[in-house]
DNA sequence: CTGAATGCAAACCTTTTGCATGCGC
DNA sequence: GCGCATGCAAAAGGTTTGCATTCAG
């Protein structure tokens, strides 16, 4: 579906994605790769992150701004995150219960189409020091 | 800590909170309150949803578009929510199995401070039609 | 009367888009 | 060389804020 040139600005995307370590905002990403000395639009910077996760090579979800973060996605299936609030850090946790759980809620209401956000927030222990 | 005045303005939103089934954004709350006659500026819709937010007196959670939804809190107890896509309904959902998950999951990281964020999205059986 | 709440418009922030230019293929 | 990707600036949404005015207490 995705056939993508592969241009400087969008193996930079790429680049920074293999290089941070947690989330990130499209204008963090942005930021670092104007710091890196790349040359690159901000506009360009959120085509690629969103073409990259529509064709889910990265992760994408909102925090509690209203901001979306983006981070390369190690697993191709289906997980969640636990995301520390300072240094974006991230553990990619499988939650099959939690899976089913909302399976099953979301039936036993007669609702179809069901998605869901599972998202948790917190400290990680660096970043409590 | 909140000191509100009781103006008409901040009761008619408080108002519609009652009447509207599910979870609402600020601009619907406010078109509903003009069409019922009500003169009332937008901005004062979104400073009382944020002032009745922060008094936990609504719910207020964030939708796939990053919009902020509120609804009235019927229970002062954590909870999550089942939210139609569509037309807003909203089924309580409560989750002990989904909280010690995440809590575990946040300990067994190291993590301090931690929130979480369980949405469902779906349609409801109603509008599925 | 006094200061908090309101209304309006303008500001803000993140994200998206239109259009001319540049470059991968 | 063709057409997609880029860059810029401007637009688009949702939300917040400055400031003069209004009104609850």
């Amino acid at each position: 579906m995705a056939e993508q040139r592969n241009t400087r600005q969008r193996r930079a995307v790429k680049g920074v994605l293999d290089q941070l370590e947690g989330f990130h905002s499209a204008q963090e990403i942005h930021e670092f790769l104007r710091d890196s000395g790349e040359q690159i639009g901000l506009s360009t910077v959120y085509r690629n992150l969103v073409s990259l996760a529509d064709a889910n090579e990265v992760d994408a979800l909102r925090n509690d701004e209203g901001e979306t973060l983006y981070r390369r996605c190690s697993s191709g299936h289906h997980h969640h995150h636990l995301v520390c609030r300072t240094c974006g850090k991230t553990v990619e946790v499988d939650g099959p219960a939690a899976e089913q759980w909302a399976e099953s809620i979301a039936s036993a209401h007669g609702f179809k189409n069901v998605s869901h956000t599972f998202e948790i927030f917190g400290t990680c222990e660096q970043c409590q020091r």
